[in-house]
DNA sequence: ATGTGC
């Protein structure tokens, strides 16, 4: 091990991990170039190499790496909010006509084609330029952008790196949410679950209002360009820069290398496609909204409050040691905290810090949050989610889809999907408390519960 | 997560 590994949990996250998550942040802590410490967040589970919630910093300067395992298949997965100006008392009458207008308009499942229909050179565009070709296309709101990380935008990407294959995959699925734990969410804003109101009245959140969420990323295009590189690097990694790893899952290539450059520059690609794809989501949100409720998304208040990954690597400044480095910051299921001060945080959020969106599981609400400067120590990285307690096999066995359904419908909670197997997965109770991993954020300093959003309706794959 | 596994 070159450094040390740190676990943020209280007692009773630690020990409900599975012992997975302790061997795979101890191989992350062998790899070359990593800085400080290898960590794991409250909601850290065993993943692909890396763990889930896992965040490790590697020097650039210094030989450190990249690492498609320390990503996640689906790079850029990330939240997104839309707020509205509607109470729950306007949305409740009318949120099954709500729900079924939003799973119209935006495909789920496993292979969803999206409405976009674009040449294969346009498509080039989309990778290099996400949400700002969103946006330009007439996919959403300018200031949308200044609301999104990055503007929307991986500058540093060129489509010449992405295979064949990938742009295959990728070229029809603009505007689609995908399966899993993906989904569409309308929550309300209860009174009493505003944890933090000074920042809660600055963001434009109000008691009895009602917000959208939504958690996807970069569908079959990220996930091909992931196989492809993973590929690539097992082939180079020993024989040509020597590096010997633990697990095969954990291939890497130095940063500054051909391979390492070429992945880089490929999967801003794939952020790209992400960002394109939850921007031109949005903008058929506000379209289902304004037509249910027969208003302009303008007049319904729709402006976007954030959007930000949880499943990328960025170059950021960071201070190890008293000395300020270059450090390329993989977060694998680790949200971005970026606190009041840091160069990252967008001009609208400059006094309080960036906002932090941990999604939760359909039956037991989610979190908006804000960046702690304590997430100083934790390379400006928290939580993003529950995190399961179990497999979705399991998860199968124990609830039926139809059930939960009808359940949930009884307790206000209407959802659409698109297999009533990908409902049982999702239950509620296959995912950790969600409280407590936000809880446990707060308790380390790294991120503060700014107000709980509970579920109105939901749409999934 | 994923045109879901070999």
């Amino acid at each position: 091990m070159r450094v040390p590994v740190r676990v943020i949990a209280t007692e009773k996250l630690l020990n409900e991990m599975d012992s997975e998550v302790f061997d795979q942040a101890v191989n992350v802590a062998t790899l070359p170039g990593i800085q400080h410490r290898s960590f794991v967040m409250p909601d850290g589970h065993w993943g692909y190499g890396f763990p889930i919630g896992g965040v490790a910093a590697f020097d650039v300067e210094e030989g450190g790496v990249i690492s498609p395992g320390g990503i996640g298949y689906d790079v850029n997965c990330g939240m997104r909010v839309v707020l509205t100006n509607l109470t729950e008392g306007d949305v409740r009458p009318h949120i099954r006509e709500l729900v079924n207008t939003l799973f119209k308009k935006i495909p789920t499942g496993v292979g969803g084609e999206g409405f976009v229909k674009l040449s294969k050179q346009e498509f080039g565009r989309v990778l290099e330029e996400g949400g700002e070709w969103s946006v330009r296309n007439g996919y959403g709101w300018k200031e949308d952008l200044e609301r999104t990380e990055l503007r929307g935008m991986a500058d540093w990407a060129d489509v010449s790196k992405v295979s064949k294959k990938a742009i295959d995959r990728g070229f029809d699925q603009i505007g689609t949410l995908g399966s899993g734990n993906h989904y569409l969410e309308v929550q309300v804003v209860k009174e009493e679950n505003i944890k933090y109101s000074e920042v809660a009245k600055k963001w434009g959140i109000f008691p009895g209002q009602v917000v959208v969420m939504m958690h996807t990323g970069s569908r079959g295009e990220g996930h091909q360009i992931a196989t492809d590189y993973l590929d690539l690097f097992l082939s180079v990694m020993r024989s040509k820069y020597g590096i010997e790893v633990s697990d095969k899952q954990l291939a890497c290539a130095p940063f500054y290398s051909n391979e390492g450059q070429d992945y880089w520059k490929a999967m801003a690609c794939a952020v790209n496609f992400s960002f394109a794809n939850r921007q031109t989501i949005v903008h058929r949100v506000r379209e289902a909204f304004s037509e249910t409720f027969r208003k302009d998304a303008e007049a319904l208040g729709m402006s976007q409050l954030f959007e930000i990954a949880h499943n990328r690597a960025t170059l950021e400044r960071h201070q190890v040691n008293g000395v300020t480095r270059q450090l390329l910051v993989h977060r694998k299921g680790a949200t971005a905290a970026y606190y009041a001060g840091r160069e990252e945080v967008p001009a609208f959020f400059r006094d309080e810090g960036s906002p932090v969106i941990i999604g939760g599981s359909m039956e037991t609400g989610s979190y908006l949050l804000v960046a702690m400067p304590g997430a100083s120590e934790t390379f400006c990285s928290t939580a993003h989610g529950s995190g399961r307690t179990m497999s979705r096999a399991r998860a199968k066995h124990i609830w039926r889809g139809e059930e939960l359904l009808r359940s949930m419908e009884s307790r206000g909670i209407y959802v659409r999907a698109q297999g009533m197997g990908g409902v049982a997965e999702e239950a509620g109770g296959a995912y950790k408390n969600i409280d407590e991993v936000v809880e446990a954020t707060h308790v380390a300093g790294i991120s503060r519960p700014v107000v709980r959003l509970v579920p109105l309706g939901n749409i999934k794959g």
